[in-house]
DNA sequence: TCCCAGGGAGGAT
DNA sequence: ATCCTCCATGGG
């Protein structure tokens, strides 16, 4: 008796009729984006779960070894299989991974600027949205002051403790995001001590609680013209301007917003000020007026192109890769 | 041992 | 407005 067989695996794919432009799987899932925690990695496919149709289904995506394609590569593991279901999980990919963002036309568009020394690095590279707005907000919140490594370790610890164990048939485990509800009323000490969080276990539990009180709807900021949500949400503890960026950009999917935390401020003063001293506020204004709809992108490529180097940077490094 | 990590709050200047 | 210092914790 074994019940494996009930779960039967389906090939679908996403091709270029899709998808606008390169997409670099591996690179995006790693960016540290704060959209959620990064998808587990199981011998080259990286996989997670979502709720679609009603029940929870798990997914592979995956490409092949040339990384830039115009192709994902998806499995999904279901009991049964429709035609309905295979247009959620492609319409819920394309939305995720932002497949109708036209990559080709940012790199056209940019091809002249400073921003271009980043694209031999980062091609491929996409911005991701959040398919829970809580989830991403905790994990913006999480980010500050901690590496990337360490704030997907507390989100991780986060779900594992508060949220929902899901088992699928072939006995991989995933661990839903906690509820609003489920955080407002978890222990401080819990969220320190079991998910590591430290300091900012108070930030998430009170963050949790106005959300679940209703004091701020997510959702609706959704609406809101971008200084209002930002305004709106630096109204919660532990949100300052570069976690509020972070939730309007991974979260709300505005890709008008530039968060600036301190590597961005370093390869900006760099690349573009000579090294001048300028502030936080200046830097996310500069990288707003200049690259406006794209600016989210332009941070992202910025930051994933500036973590590949080891500071201080020589700029001859710099145009060394980019041959 | 010291320094840093996708910062923010509170206070002093 | 700009400049301190403190905040927990893990990793180099």
């Amino acid at each position: 008796m074994n019940n494996y067989s009930k779960l039967m695996k389906h090939k679908i794919e996403l091709t270029s009729e899709e998808i606008l432009g390169p997409i670099n799987l591996k690179r995006t899932i790693q960016s540290g984006q704060t959209s959620e925690s990064a998808w587990k990695n199981a011998n080259g496919k990286y996989w997670d779960a979502e709720l679609i149709t009603d029940e929870y289904i798990k997914y592979e995506v995956f490409q092949s070894s040339k990384s830039n394609e115009k192709r994902l590569k998806i499995i999904v593991y279901s009991k049964e299989f429709s035609d309905e279901l295979v247009k959620s999980i492609k319409s819920y990919l394309i939305q995720i991974f932002r497949l109708h963002d036209n990559l080709d036309l940012f790199y056209e568009k940019f091809k002249f600027d400073e921003l271009s020394k980043t694209f031999n690095t980062c091609k491929g590279l996409r911005l991701m949205k959040a398919s829970n707005l809580f989830e991403s907000l905790i994990c913006s919140i999480c980010s500050q002051h901690a590496s990337v490594k360490q704030w997907n370790s507390m989100v991780e610890l986060i779900k594992i403790n508060f949220g929902e164990k899901i088992k699928f048939e072939d006995g991989s485990v995933f661990y839903t995001f906690p509820t609003p509800e489920a955080l407002a009323k978890a222990s401080i000490d819990k969220l320190k001590y079991l998910c590591l969080t430290g300091y900012r276990a108070n930030y998430i539990q009170k963050a949790a609680e106005k959300v679940f009180k209703g004091f701020i709807d997510l959702n609706e900021l959704k609406k809101f013209k971008f200084e209002d949500a930002k305004e709106k949400l630096m109204e919660l503890p532990g949100i300052g301007p570069k976690v509020a960026n972070c939730f309007l950009l991974y979260g709300l999917g505005m890709t008008e917003a530039a968060p600036v935390d301190i590597w961005i401020h370093r390869i900006v003063s760099k690349l573009y000020f000579n090294d001048r001293k300028i502030s936080k506020n200046e830097v996310e204004e500069f990288l707003r007026s200049r690259y406006k709809e794209w600016a989210g992108y332009a941070q992202l490529y910025l930051y994933d192109f500036i973590r590949s180097f080891k500071w201080p940077i020589n700029l001859e490094s710099i145009y060394i890769k980019q041959q």
